[in-house]
DNA sequence: CGGTGTGAAGCCTTTCACAGCA
DNA sequence: TGCTGTGAAAGGCTTCACACCG
């Protein structure tokens, strides 16, 4: 078993919004990025039916995941054979392997650049940390939101982001600066070491090869979400990648 | 020109997240889904070269919206041929076309169910105003939290929602509410008529066919960040659709 | 039996490359 | 000449369907 599928793809070679080229360097079994992207939505179903049942059938992991059971089937083939034929996964080894995949063993601190109405709210959002991420700095610009209190975190300025980085092992960015700052935040993020950005500011930005980048852009939804109701057609699945 | 391209797909066939079938309806010429969620982006960076410029290549189109321009051109067929061989597109007809088949021309009035910390922020989001947004009700069942005000608008009791759907012509809920009351308040939204949601709660939520549903999880980004950076693969262009 | 694991098929999307027009 | 518009090719994802195994 797990014999590394044909007819299913071998590398999707994911792109950073920079675009640059890079030579294949890593390991062998190569999940898909739409697999990536559905492993946080089967780890939340997972830790849902925990406490409810040991085992779980594709049919009711799809069922709580929102997908279809021959893309959970699919998808986990990817993580290795961990199913039993006959019966289901076995919920606490799939917790485990999902988690170990996403990473979710390690610790990623977090820090939120840009202290506005959105940039407290995501500080203060429970989910990040019921989810194992801690937001560890606050970073704004403006001299009057700076020294200010959010939670247990004071707002430090800009200028102190390489050392804010290097002491508390900041690994995530979140931009949720105005659009005209997001780049330059995002380069001094870069800067200071931090490989992984989430943006939340209304723009495009473009970060060097070796950095991953998601973005969020809140108008953009609802001007998709318009766009459907225009036509009469529904939106998909929404499944984001 | 504009001969609805035979090796470019006839019929997306969106399926909501409810996945009932239901037969063909709609007009000739269907817009992709990848489409569709390009368009804020073109709109977005169409707005920002319009003061600069009365044209636009797809080349400079695609480096400000972050995408190709080969992309950019095939997309942009799909509206119709706007476009002058040899010189490029006119920014202003392009705005004007882009924001008729986004819906922009309407009105849609957003709701915010569930007033915590980030309902409170995307009340007071000028990224939702900005982009021509109308945040015209705030809806809580807190009893602590109905009758507090967000700036200029009271908070609501939920019971309050089928009136308030009416009165203020609302077409688009935004959920914010805890995981658990998700589904519960999106079949409220439902039932009062509305046909468009957006989804932050950390949960599948289900809804009839006929009601668009797209949903932001901002947990979820930040593990598909954690893969990544586990894997030292980066993510993609986020292109998020 | 029942449910996984997976080739194969089909569909959608992206990319290529160039004909054709201003 | 320069850039759009678009067939065609390539790539990736989803769905199907069933062999296989516990």
């Amino acid at each position: 078993m797990h014999k590394r599928g044909i007819g299913w793809p071998r590398r999707p070679a994911p792109a950073g919004e920079a675009g640059g080229e890079e030579p294949d360097i890593t390991e062998d079994r190569l999940i898909p990025e739409a697999t990536v992207a559905r492993l946080p939505l089967y780890y939340r179903a997972l830790l849902e039916i925990a406490d409810q049942s040991t085992t779980v059938s594709s049919e009711q992991l799809a069922e709580l995941a929102g997908v279809t059971a021959a893309k959970v089937r699919k998808d986990l083939s990817f993580l290795g054979s961990y199913g039993t034929r006959g019966v289901g996964y076995d919920v606490e080894h799939l917790v485990r392997e999902v988690s170990r995949e996403l990473g979710l063993t390690h610790d990623w601190p977090v820090a939120i650049l840009g202290v506005g109405n959105l940039g407290r709210a995501l500080a203060n959002y429970r989910g990040f940390s019921a989810r194992g991420f801690r937001v560890v700095a606050l970073v704004d610009t403006d001299p009057a939101t700076v020294g200010t209190r959010v939670g247990d975190l004071a707002v430090e300025p800009v200028e102190a982001l390489p050392a804010l980085v290097a002491d508390r092992r900041v690994a995530i960015g979140v931009i949720a600066t105005p659009a005209e700052s997001a780049q330059a935040v995002a380069d001094r993020l870069v800067a200071a070491g931090v490989r992984a950005i989430l943006n939340f500011a209304p723009t495009v930005v473009v970060v060097p090869p070796g950095v991953s980048l998601r973005k969020v852009d809140l108008a953009t939804e609802l001007q998709i979400l318009s766009f459907y109701q225009q036509h009469d057609r529904r939106t998909r699945d929404a499944a984001r990648v």
